[in-house]
DNA sequence: CGATAGATTGAGAGTTTTCAACCGATGTGG
DNA sequence: CCACATCGGTTGAAAACTCTCAATCTATCG
């Protein structure tokens, strides 16, 4: 395997023959917890349809959105990896259908498959990118800029999922009223309208570089 | 190889005989830079002696760090698994011995050697949950908190640096003259003594305690 | 249709930064 | 080894930003 990799592959699909028998299937509402921050990790899962949140609860309540898996994408893998019990809470977003593998099954296949490993290790590199630099945008820049973005983003790379204030808000570090704002301000400038709580996005790229100019 | 690991291990001591034979050790000067932010990824590094910091610059100038590495510590790993330009730039804070091997040999080293690749993934998943961490910290606590809270964690982490101001607000999101504040208040209360320019943390547990009770 | 969750808006408060001035430590060249 | 330049640190006052709280409105769903 080279290191060019498709980004878009299935990790379920890459699995030995051997793990892949022991995939199994299951359901979850939205709003149901697939698993809880503190608890020992049990599975790798990966989403066959539907959005799952990984959300951080402060001490406080607070909530932070820290990552989103829509369908092919994988979580609970880090936790696994790094042998530590959960960072953060995952929740249903929406209805969604999740594969499993166990533990035990997971850790017998990293540790006899290397093209598995490898593609799991490149996706969590690219998840400590969008960290790093979700950390440095929450540090350096302004909400109005932060909460565009965010909308761009999110937009982009999960077109299906109506993403609520709360939501965005949770994902780049403001609070809902803030959002609100912004969109208010974002839709009287002609860059997003609104149909109801939907929100669209008029033009994505007019989008990017409004938020990229709110930085200079 | 255990999913146990030994936190403390050297990547470059488990490296396979064919890949140790193609190290090679290179010294910066306090503020010399290994690589810049961009740039495309030519190898990975080990430091021998010293401190390297990650910083993410922003468009207008501004710094934030990232990470930190220290003896025993790679870096570099992240960019060339995920097939990426560096997302940020390296640069020694002290003078700094680092080995290393190039990304030919780094890339046929975690294509044939699982326990290379595992050790290297387990370390990726632990910086992502401290990454996440951080964000979270950020979006949710006030600066008091943040800066005692990573005050105790640089001096524990990295005893034998001594942190500046800016560094310390560069790591958690504040700015110097904030951290000055803070320390001053600190320093009242008994929790840091200063000499100088030198601070020294009285009582670490109570340091810690102290910052997780500003978030109650 | 009523209940509930989500969205909006305004006013005021709180937090952190910005700007500016000044101080103290450190290190280097003459 | 001193003089001085420089870098890092401190402090105050004012400004800026974002949040908080509260009231109100609007969708959405059973």
């Amino acid at each position: 395997m080279s290191l060019e990799f498709n980004n878009n592959q299935y990790l379920f699909n890459i699995l030995s023959e051997k793990a892949k028998k022991e995939i199994s299937s299951k359901v979850f509402k939205k709003n149901e917890i697939v698993y809880h921050q503190g608890d020992e990790p049990q599975h790798v899962y990966e989403v066959t349809n539907g959005h799952v949140g990984l959300i951080s609860i402060s001490h406080d309540g607070k909530e932070i959105l820290l990552r989103v898996f829509n369908k092919g994408q994988f979580f609970g893998h880090r936790t696994l990896l790094s042998n530590e019990t959960y960072h953060a809470t995952t929740i249903a977003l929406t209805n969604t259908q999740v594969k499993s593998i166990s533990r035990r099954d997971f850790e017998a296949e990293i540790q006899t498959n290397n093209e598995s490993l490898l593609y799991i290790t490149q996706v969590l590199a690219k998840e400590l990118r969008r960290s790093e630099n979700k950390f440095a945008e929450l540090a350096t820049t302004k909400v109005e800029a932060r909460i565009l973005q965010t909308l761009a983003f999110l937009r982009t790379r999960y077109p299906n999922y109506q993403w609520t204030r709360k939501e965005v808000g949770e994902y780049c570090g403001a609070k809902t009223e803030t959002v609100s704002r912004i969109l208010t301000k974002a839709h009287n400038e002609g860059l997003i309208s609104k149909d109801g709580r939907k929100i669209n996005i008029v033009d994505l790229e007019k989008l990017y570089e409004f938020a990229e100019n709110l930085k200079a």
